[in-house]
DNA sequence: GTACCCCGTTCAATCGTTTGAATCTGAGGC
DNA sequence: GCCTCAGATTCAAACGATTGAACGGGGTAC
């Protein structure tokens, strides 16, 4: 492996350009950091960067963080890395976090014993702010959060005891779900929701109930049926959903991964999608699109919750509250899972 | 939002706790590094521990990281988030990492102008060493890793001009699938490989053609189709292999995400799998399992990988040669895509 | 000629930890 | 009563950057 330019030599550290440049490390630093209150001569400027660049001068950023009390790493903690929605989150965090300065790093919890031992482990001055997406904090969570001296908010789920996150309108993803089903002259439509712990289940129902009523439609209890946000989860739920006396002929899924489970079960029970039933979800993840039947999902958009939050998460003040709802740019993606009835 | 236990007031330093506990602050220093070397009466240390909880004090990482350069941070880049073979990788890696008194983060490329630029971003003083996976490093990263002064090493790829990697042995993956059709009376096998640039790709095709001809059965080169490692590349592969003249009874394709858009292509072309078409691929992602019909796959040890990377990362010499090659525990799974000729 | 001001630069303290070396304190040996 | 010695603890010098304050020198004003 070949090694830097000065392989073997010692770090070059502000004094070392100050000795080439024959000025004080004031100087350096201070024309390093582009301070504009640095009051210089053009050749002396012109002498600082040269010998910058000829000795290949990097800050030590651990001593300036040790100055400045900031490290310029955001941190970003969700609970899988498998979970294909969270890749369009960080996606949209990195980019926001890079363009205001900053890097955003990414750890699942599943390195550490317990998420919680992994909160410390990043929140504890390796990072400036942390973003949490994903499941609810659990107690022991919440007490390490509550002890950590940096700011941070949580990404796509509400909690009564925060009053600082950055969430979409799951509720309006439903309520569009619905809506193109009713376009497609459904009636007979179900809901497979998530658990009714989870913050985005709950208010993906409530969109689903609210808008089945705005179009003077009814949903017996048997046409509401919880299921896990996993594929097996779907498939259990389809089952149940399926057994009743009257069939459904549309399913609004509240999960990407659930709903692929409930193609699976339907096509177990000999029914064709969506030949005998439509079925729409949220989340335009690949995954929706390479199943068969590709699903039409309503896509939300994720990139922004992600850019929004580490915005929110830079911009506000530590102790404020942040309560964002994003509700715009959602668009029902038509795939091959739904039909006229 | 609530705070810390002592919010508002400064941070507690080793010189608040020696106070606390009327020693001096270079025994609390020994006292949390458990240095093996401290003699010290029991009642003391009694004293350093009480005043260490009762005052709540964290080391600060960065005067530490400034004293010792060590970060303790690990850092793993790779190209896209969305992929999910990346996701196991990045599981037993961030175990491996933790249980060595580290933490690992990741970060995609994503982010920055350019991966040059993420490398440059995270390389330079904020991790103690660097994984990179994913595809082959441009000159310009090539430069950038170079100029760091930090280890590094490449993970599930292979470069001529490095001689630090841990990879899988994708050969015996390809053999094990050919092996497989074998069994099932194919003698008409296809491959569909990945980019001829792509390290992976050549390693696959390589052990492909090696089982085939061990065999006894012929691959002309109509039967090995080159696709990129998307849904799209499978799919336009699948097409040009079932147009030729004689059309094989089964395919091995290189790449999981290949092998969906494989699946469509062929449904599209009205042929059945696997009834006309038995396909297998390597990695055995959730997506594998998701799709219809569900696929056979080659599992290949991806955490171990991961694991195994950050454990040569941290125990070899920065300029020593690393180059391991996992072969061991490769199942594989068999689901519905494959079936007796 | 002296006082003053401003521009350009240097001084020096500080951030909190680590760690080799120095110091102190009794107890024991003679 | 003095020396030694080990055990327990303190001293102090780094690590490299940031930043408010001080400084020096030349020009201008009077």
């Amino acid at each position: 492996m070949t090694r830097g330019p000065r392989a073997g030599t010692k770090r070059v550290t502000l004094v070392d350009v100050a000795a080439a440049a024959g000025v004080d490390k004031a100087i350096v630093s201070r024309v390093v950091n582009r301070d504009p209150t640095l009051l210089i001569r053009p050749e002396t400027r012109v002498r600082v960067e040269a010998a910058i660049a000829e000795l290949g001068y990097r800050p030590n950023l651990s001593a300036r963080s040790l100055r400045t009390a900031k490290t310029g790493i955001l941190g970003l903690v969700i609970p899988d890395f498998s979970n294909p929605v969270y890749a369009q989150i960080i996606a949209g965090a990195e980019t926001a976090a890079v363009s205001s300065g900053n890097v955003l790093v990414t750890g699942s919890a599943t390195g550490a014993a317990s998420p919680a031992a992994y909160l410390d482990l990043l929140g504890n001055g390796r990072v400036d702010g942390l973003l949490i997406a994903g499941g609810a904090p659990s107690t022991q969570e919440q007490r390490i959060l509550d002890s950590l001296d940096i700011p941070w908010l949580l990404v796509n789920r509400r909690d009564r005891k925060s009053r600082r996150y950055v969430i979409l309108d799951d509720a309006k993803s439903a309520r569009m779900a619905v809506e193109h089903l009713v376009e497609l002259g459904h009636t007979e439509i179900a809901h497979i929701a998530g658990p009714k712990t989870t913050d985005t289940a709950q208010r993906r129902l409530t969109g689903f109930t609210e808008a089945m009523s705005e179009h003077g439609l009814r949903t017996p209890a048997s046409r509401i049926v919880v299921g896990e946000y996993t594929m097996d989860g779907g498939a259990e739920a389809a089952a149940k959903l399926m057994s009743s006396r009257r069939r459904p002929t549309a399913i609004y899924v509240a999960n990407v991964a659930a709903a692929v489970g409930v193609l699976h079960q339907l096509s177990a029970l000999g029914l064709s999608v969506p030949g005998d039933v439509s079925v729409v979800t949220t989340h335009d993840t690949e995954l929706a699109s390479h199943v068969m039947p590709a699903l039409t999902t309503v896509r939300m958009p994720l990139r922004e919750l992600g850019a929004r939050a580490v915005r929110s998460l830079l911009d506000t003040p530590p102790d404020a509250q942040v309560e964002l709802l994003l509700a715009d740019d959602f668009t029902l993606v038509q795939r091959e899972s739904t039909a006229p009835l």
